[in-house]
DNA sequence: CTTGTTTTATGATTTAAGTCATAAAACGCA
DNA sequence: TGCGTTTTATGACTTAAATCATAAAACAAG
């Protein structure tokens, strides 16, 4: 999103995460920026009884937290490493010196924070009032182009667990499990030893 | 959020809109920049067999549907009244040009967007893994801030209908109501003849 | 290789919320 | 001030998805 150089200018610093390593915790108050260099950044919150909801799943060059960060409030989810990752991290007053800097730079964090409402447009609606076939087939359908996935000689390969897209979409893994299968013999998807495709 | 002077420098108009008009529809591009002078919208989808989500409502002085308008995609919902109202309509392209040329309105972008993000982000976690009592009670709760709930002696009073209640957390009106009542007899709310207070 | 963990899989059972039916109270407007 | 509509309310019942149990396949680590 935004350069290396600029962020290091500003005096960013780049950090290493280990897997299941926390970048930041739900309820706490932002003190930087952060932008991936490399690896996998997942938002999740845990209900009471330890129940995954998976936010978001963020990629190279991706930043994320940022909402919190404008508004000064608590994050409303913690950040994970999915695999070993680096992040660049800037802290926030050098950030919005940044920002104040450069102003084209605001209409590139604009454009990718209507990009992720609108994910979460998307994924409310369906959430709320679809069944579970649909849902995980509108979650594949809009990850093509938000989620990193592959395209290869089968198709899209959808690099998530069963359990990913269960947390991503409020489903339980036996539902989701069962949706798939449901889907492939729609001939919506197909499923190569294990693997889903699109 | 932008004062009715600056859109009106760029060539905004002020349209009316009564009760249950649609101001645009999910499906199609945006065209203009959308801000509340008085009244109320709300933002909903409709699933196959009728069922109504509602995206958000927003008042007097707000912003709605930027996201498609800077991504130039498709409306992942529609824009309704809920009563009569007067929006200030500007064209995408003047739009544009006054956020070139007014660099310090991205700011006001960027926190509003960051706002709604926040929002959502609470409701999808709540969705998908909370029950009746505590979805509603969440919604109530994240509602006096974020919804113009206005304080009496009794306390907030929520001015939604159950069945609002309902479109906003993906809940049935029968769920809500035996929610609402299940709160009360908790003691977390209020019900003075019929109406919500918190 | 072996072993422990994660992922996918399937069947049986339970349950919470949805659905259906019905009605009274409140509201709106002609 | 009367009448149609909306909103709130409650009880009975149904059902889709969660839960529970179990296991095989795949993968990861030592």
């Amino acid at each position: 999103m935004i350069t290396a150089d600029l962020l290091e200018k500003y005096g960013a610093s780049k950090k290493f995460y280990e897997k299941t390593a926390t970048v930041f915790e739900e309820g706490k108050l932002p003190t930087h920026y952060y932008q991936i260099v490399s690896g996998e950044i997942k938002m999740n919150n845990y209900n009471d009884d330890g129940r995954e909801f998976i936010q978001g799943i963020f990629y190279k060059e991706q930043s994320f937290g940022e909402p919190p960060l404008f508004l000064n409030q608590k994050y409303p989810a913690s950040a994970v490493a999915v695999e070993e990752s680096q992040i660049l991290c800037l802290l926030r007053s050098n950030f919005m010196k940044l920002l104040e800097e450069n102003p084209a730079i605001s209409i590139k964090i604009i454009e990718n924070l209507a990009q992720r409402l609108y994910y979460k447009s998307v994924m409310a609606a369906e959430i709320s009032t679809h069944e579970p076939e649909h849902r995980v087939l509108k979650l594949i359908d809009h990850g093509i182009s938000y989620f990193n996935f592959k395209k290869d000689a089968n198709g899209f390969l959808i690099n998530f667990t069963r359990q990913q897209i269960g947390d991503l979409t409020g489903l339980r893994v036996e539902t989701v499990i069962r949706a798939i299968k449901a889907l492939e013999k729609k001939g919506e998807l197909k499923i190569i030893n294990r693997k889903v495709y699109r």
